[in-house]
DNA sequence: AGCACGCCGACT
DNA sequence: GTCGGCGTGCTC
């Protein structure tokens, strides 16, 4: 008898195992893991699933559900991703099935919804109320649709009850389908109709259309571009568009084409990808301090596998890459460029496209889900791409042969997630990923985190730096405006001191252009009653609610809940309420207020949220249509700007004043980071820093482009108080929908584990916003050595979590853990 | 995470 | 009496 077959599927579900299924013997040929399968779930459900292994050890258990499908005849997720998943599961403590969901993109996932119909031989019998008789003039009228689309309709969270009349009723039926993923996209094309694919068919039209020399021509014209009529009579077609174009839009003309048969029109697949190849550009010559750079990092890398390289703003750092890159194609390895995601402009893109054409691959958060499916695609099929520049999610791509990593901009605090699991780091990551291909991995950035720079301070990494800017263009000159001494003085022009409109005002009289950095965080702006200081929070977080005055409406940055702006405060009625706080929407109208004749524009997360919009912001700032761009951390990151004299740090101290140990390296990191902005070819910025602690060191070290002593003094208080690099930080979250339980589960699971590891534990702490989305929180912090072995500590923290929430009382507290916390 | 089953309050 | 709220438990 033949053996039986099962499979373990991932599924994309924060469940902590994988689900057994029994293989058909129709499907068990050429099965592998990797491949997708469509599998039940539950009383009704489907899923694709991934195959992580194939056996024959049939569960004692349980019956076993059989497969329904597979999916691709080849696999989807090679050995090394399978590895790569495992790894991360394993490392940041969450499931594969978690994994599994932040890899691919979402057209490759796919789950069933429940389609209703509409039953056309009903015949109404019994009486319906009017909002079931809505429904089904709903339902008539597009003959069916899902189970979300009728919730919508009826703006409620369930129909279920409202269904299962209809179903009794007899006037709808209902199925279970898995949900398109992903949609191919296709163009108007043309081609000759079937009855005028032989010769003589086609010499007939010819004759027939003697009298009508527009649609020859167009018929000429089909037989010009696919080549001749022997393609042409094989069903080769054009594009309506390409049709059009060279016949001045004779859309009458085709339309009698069509009509008479001679030509018919179809649906042809096009790919969403640019694949055109440009002209090539030649790689550039380097200067002196870069050819010496790159060939340290090439020397480096013969005995290191990942190297640091830390060259100031504008040292020339993408040159660098473009040769390393190319080193490696000629080598025919592959090439991740990693970038955090708001440095994924335009302006890279045309950089890297203009030496790579069509071998580069862009993956990006902005791209959609078709898109990104067809650069998964591509890579899967080893079609054109052999670099992919991409965020952080890149690292799940199916690559084969990497031959190196390109972490840009390394310190950005971007590249870790948080929410939802996998909680990696996108560099860590990286690394990990890079070791398993034999890659090597460059780290790089003009402002080192004191981890990496520990790491190759150390010989863990190997380090590289180049402190000369391209073309010798100077750092800027960097002033700082005592805020405190200007308000004392009452110099103060809302939030500008005199010393900043001084030389926003002269920038701007010399035709340059200026950009004012605010970091918003913890300076949202917010409403405040002025009689009884009311200030509107969100109902599900502990958050006041940001003011949002283009929408006129309030928001809550962390779980999304919209209100329209109140007119009156809700706790004592008076009408008179204003805006607390200073984000970048109150500085650009501000700026408008001073300097009325200035375009000003602004760029945060509220005006780049779609593609086009970020790349007009930019464009518009490059092309001169904006003077002043105001904006968030946004600006800090990878733009170079040619007419940028001035940059404007509108409050270093809400930088520095957060209380998180790095709280200063970052501050300083976004300080040089914005100034790097200032000043171009043979001209020096200038940055005006405003603070109100002129004297504080971080500060000093940002007006001295200190990195060195930063780190120094950086790095010692992270010894001093057990902090990475020297100690490894865990952070577990609790949550729970009554504060009280989740402090007493806390306390408890926190008592259990200072048992073991002592000291090493803190807390339980309530985090600066206890409740988000109704759940409280609160939590634990864990210190440990750098040489114990995380899954060992891991092995005891989850004992002593599965004692104390496996108790009654706390069985609903959900744990959420954050492993390398930033 | 969904989703069903099941048990208690406000409505025809 | 029922609709529907969400507390609880399960998914191969």
């Amino acid at each position: 008898m033949e053996p039986e077959i099962f499979v373990d599927v991932i599924l994309p579900l924060p469940l902590p195992r994988l689900f057994t299924y029994f293989v058909p013997d129709d499907m068990q040929d050429n099965l592998q893991k990797g491949m997708r399968v469509v599998v039940p779930f539950g009383k009704k459900k489907q899923y694709s699933g991934i195959v992580f292994s194939v056996h024959q050890n049939k569960p004692a258990e349980y019956e076993t559900k059989p497969l329904l499908s597979i999916i691709e005849r080849t696999p989807i997720i090679n050995e090394k991703q399978l590895d790569f998943w495992q790894w991360m599961a394993e490392y940041y403590q969450c499931t594969l099935g978690e994994v599994y969901k932040a890899a691919l993109p979402s057209g490759l996932k796919l789950e069933s919804e429940t389609r209703v119909y509409y039953n056309p031989d009903y015949i109404q019998s019994n009486e319906l109320s009017e909002k079931v008789e809505k429904v089904l003039l709903f339902l008539s009228d597009k003959k069916f649709c899902s189970v979300g689309e009728i919730n919508d309709f009826l703006k409620q969270k369930s129909s279920f009850s409202l269904l299962q009349t209809l179903l009794e009723e007899g006037a709808v039926f209902v199925n279970e389908r898995l949900k398109e993923g992903y949609k191919a996209r296709t163009e108007n094309y043309l081609r000759l109709g079937e009855a005028f694919q032989k010769e003589e068919a086609l010499h007939e039209a010819f004759n027939a259309l003697e009298k009508a020399p527009r649609q020859l021509q167009l018929l000429m014209t089909l037989l010009q571009k696919t080549g001749g009529a022997g393609q042409a009579m094989n069903g080769a077609g054009i594009s309506r568009k390409a049709m059009l174009e060279g016949n001045n839009s004779a859309t009458s003309p085709l339309n009698e084409l069509l009509k008479k048969g001679i030509l018919e029109q179809y649906a042809h697949e096009v790919g969403r990808l640019d694949l055109a190849n440009g002209p090539i550009k030649e790689k550039s010559i380097f200067s002196p301090a870069q050819a010496k750079a790159f060939k340290e990092i090439e020397s480096a890398f013969e005995t290191q596998n990942v190297v640091l390289f830390h060259g100031v703003t504008s040292s020339g750092k993408t040159e660098l890459y473009i040769h390393l890159i190319e080193k490696n194609i000629e080598k025919g390895k592959q090439v991740l460029y990693l970038l955090p995601e708001i440095a994924l402009t335009t302006q890279i893109t045309t950089r890297l496209k203009k030496h790579f054409g069509n071998k580069l691959g862009i993956y990006h958060s902005k791209f959609s889900s078709e898109e990104r499916v067809e650069v998964y695609r591509d890579l899967l099929e080893n079609h054109h791409y052999q670099i992919v520049l991409g965020v952080r999610s890149s690292i799940f791509l199916p690559f084969t042969n990497l031959g190196l990593v390109i972490v840009d901009e390394e310190h950005e605090h971007s590249f870790k997630q948080f929410d939802p699991a996998p909680r990696y780091h996108a560099r860590d990551a990286a690394i990990m990923l890079a070791h398993k291909h034999g890659a090597k991995v460059l780290l790089g950035t003009a402002t080192p985190s004191v981890e990496s720079y520990y790491n190759a301070k150390r010989g863990k990494y190997g380090l590289v730096e180049l402190f000369t800017r391209f073309e010798d263009i100077q750092l800027p000159r960097i002033l700082v405006a005592d805020t405190r001494e200007a308000r004392r003085k009452k110099q103060m022009k809302s939030h500008f001191t005199p010393l900043l409109l001084e030389h926003v005002e002269s920038a701007l009289s010399n035709n340059k252009q200026v950009i004012l950095f605010q970091n918003r965080r913890g300076f949202s702006p917010f409403l405040e009653c002025t009689v009884c200081a009311w200030v509107p929070r969100c109902k599900f977080c502990d958050v006041s609610m940001t003011y949002h005055k283009k929408m006129n409406q309030l928001v809550c940055h962390y779980c999304g809940h919209t209100v329209t702006t109140p007119q009156t405060c809700h706790a004592c009625g008076s009408p008179s309420l204003s805006t607390q706080g200073f984000g970048t929407e109150k500085i650009e109208e501000e700026i408008k207020n001073i300097f009325p004749e200035v375009r000003a524009g602004r760029m945060d997360l509220d005006t780049t949220r779609s593609k086009k919009s970020y790349q007009k912001i930019i464009s518009d700032f490059e092309s001169g249509n904006i003077d002043v761009l105001i904006g968030t951390q946004m600006v800090t990151k990878g733009l170079d700007f040619d007419n940028v004299s001035v940059v404007g740090i509108l409050n270093a101290d809400n930088m520095l004043n957060i209380p998180d140990f790095r709280a200063f390296e970052r501050g300083f990191q976004m300080m040089a980071q914005v100034s790097g902005r200032a000043g171009r070819k043979n001209k020096q910025g200038t940055v005006v820093l405003q603070t109100s602690a002129p004297d504080h060191p971080i500060i000093g070290y940002v007006v001295e482009n200190d990195y060195a002593t930063m780190y120094k003094t950086q790095i010692a208080e992270r010894q001093m108080y057990k902090y990475p690099p020297y100690y490894r930080l865990m952070n577990l979250i609790l949550k729970h929908k009554h504060k009280p339980v989740v402090d007493k589960a806390a306390e408890a699971l926190a008592n259990q584990l200072r048992a073991i590891l002592g000291d090493r534990v803190l807390g339980p702490q309530e985090p600066p916003v206890g409740r988000v989305q109704n759940q409280y929180l609160t939590r634990i912090m864990l210190k440990f050595e750098k040489g114990h072995s995380p899954s060992h500590v891991k092995q005891l923290v989850n004992d002593a979590v599965n004692n104390i929430l496996s108790r009654q009382e706390w069985r609903y507290v959900t744990l959420q853990v954050d492993v390398d916390p930033l």
